[in-house]
DNA sequence: AATTAATAGTTGTTTTTGTAACTAACAAGG
DNA sequence: CCTTGTTAGTTACAAAAACAACTATTAATT
């Protein structure tokens, strides 16, 4: 098994962001799973609405880009569960404003702290320089507009 | 919607290498997916058969952390297919050397092509440093060792 | 107003994955 | 030999994702 060829599967970048994405979320997985008995798109959903407060179906697809029908069925499952609460807008009988009930708060919370502390122990590796830089190119790759520091007014060396 | 919170989810590592993994992965899949009808895991492992010549499912699975199912799966479909043949080791008959067919190895040669296209593309939107420091963070987690220069002579085993 | 198009969200069906159990071949110890 | 354990790979079944078709409601066009 030795090499014949001069290209590295192992540099490849959307092979080596896949592998990388698989390995960094497998102790995390672990927890919202073995915890609380929910799937990646049920985190996420709740870590929406933890952060925003209020949203509808839609908003969570269009910020995270997941599917709608994803969003509809981790939905379901959080509602199930009282994480969740649904409410129709009366102005658009169409869309439901959601938001987390007091168990899904307690839960986001727990679920928060695990993630800024396994987020840590990521980022550890490095330094802080390094993390950064692996952010903000990260978002560039995955198409999410670099967000401006609220407290500086220009462009902020994006530098590409 | 506004943000109530200060947790970034967009900046917590597993999220963003989804999702920049998942981006990534879109263009090079079409190509891999609408011209020769492979899956993720079959243009996996017509790579490694491209790049490593032969191997087993086993050594495949290993090398790229691929579970033996699926490599099983992909095998199958690939040389349905025929873009990999299959030989019984006659020492140890419980394995099977895997390589690519002529068929294969256009189809490899061809995706290879596209990858490294493609990833000069994704490339190119930064410094040459800046990528080569990206490849080097995301093999860190991904659990790849850093692959030492060829010239270095080194112990056997796994090899890198 | 009536018709058509668009949007929010759900449901049903087909593919793919994940997991466990399985077969076949080898290996080691009694 | 003959258990017992291990490894390579496959298969069967359950869970999840992808995709298409659907309902209900609103908006736009005539």
């Amino acid at each position: 098994m030795t090499e014949k060829d001069d290209f590295s599967l192992q540099d490849f970048l959307p092979f080596l962001l896949n592998r990388a994405a698989e390995e960094s979320s497998l102790a995390f997985q672990a927890h919202y799973k073995n915890r609380y008995g929910m799937l990646r798109n049920e985190w996420r959903v709740l870590f929406h609405l933890g952060i925003f407060g209020q949203m509808t179906a839609r908003d969570i697809g269009e910020r995270a880009k997941i599917h709608k029908t994803k969003i509809s069925r981790a939905v379901a499952k959080l509602a199930e569960r009282r994480f969740v609460s649904r409410s129709r807008d009366e102005k658009d009988r169409r869309s439901e404003h959601l938001r987390l009930t007091p168990a899904g708060e307690a839960a986001y919370r727990d679920l928060r702290a695990e993630a800024q502390s396994y987020d840590g122990m990521l980022a550890e590796r490095f330094t802080p320089e390094e993390v950064a830089l692996l952010r903000r190119m990260l978002r560039q790759l995955a198409g999410i507009e670099y967000p401006l520091p609220k407290d500086v007014p220009q462009s902020q060396g994006q530098g590409g």
